[in-house]
DNA sequence: CGCGTATTGCGACTCAGTCGCAACTAAGAT
DNA sequence: ATCTTAGTTGCGACTGAGTCGCAATACGCG
């Protein structure tokens, strides 16, 4: 346990949405300036080999990278706005039902999971 | 509908496994040495936008990049195996009353799902 | 056939993520 | 407290995916 991860793992426990590598980077650095983006990067790719973290998509709403956050209890469904860009998240007991059934009937243990969806808000539905 | 278009459409119409998009360049050219990078990207967003394609992430078990698939009927989970690679689609009811009921519970109307599990299948578990 | 709009190829570019290597450091052993 | 070494870091160069502006081209409609 390094300085470097502690700043990185700080910025990810306290964080109040979705952050970027390069968000990390930054947010990282300002707790200890010696932060090299590869550390994050490698850092990154620890904690989701030990499922600490989950990685997301959000649709590649804002270009092509991914995105972080703590993994705790229960997984939960990200959803998108595709107009307004609004992620929500939405924990549901048909997913976990979904997951059961699928290890079950496919013979397949499942590590990670991650459900995303784009569409419309409540808001700007048309 | 551009000769380029059609090669591309065709590439992707007939493959047998998912693919990515210099993999499409590379088929596409077979057909039409003329195609560019560029046009794969193009078309592809297209198709995109269009739903008539769907794109995935194959949980990067090999790189960053992005897998494509024609989109028809009912949409399928995505099982891919963290030792042997293999991908595995599932159809599920469940799934599609998940969908129905997040559309009902959150008030969003959904444009596009994914679906990706990550872990060991029925040969690899342990 | 001629015309205007959409599409293409090209090349340069950006950005995310990776890698090899030498220097450094955490933390267990003495 | 110091030694030791395996694991980690910073650096800088690199790769590969995807994007963009622009001039040239082609589609397809009248």
């Amino acid at each position: 346990m390094t300085a470097q991860r502690r700043a990185i793992l700080k910025v990810i426990e306290t964080a109040s949405k979705h952050l970027d590598a390069s968000q990390i980077l930054r947010k990282a650095r300002a707790l200890d300036n010696s932060v090299d983006r590869s550390t994050v990067y490698r850092t990154l790719d620890l904690l989701k080999r030990q499922g600490l973290i989950d990685e997301l998509d959000l649709m590649h709403l804002k270009g092509e990278g991914h995105y972080y956050e703590r993994k705790l209890g229960r997984d939960h469904i990200h959803m998108a706005c595709l107009r307004c860009g609004k992620i929500t998240e939405f924990v549901s007991e048909t997913f976990e039902s979904l997951k059961t059934q699928l290890e079950r009937d496919c013979r397949f243990h499942i590590v990670v999971s991650r459900l995303e969806v784009g569409g419309y808000c409540a808001g700007c539905r048309h």
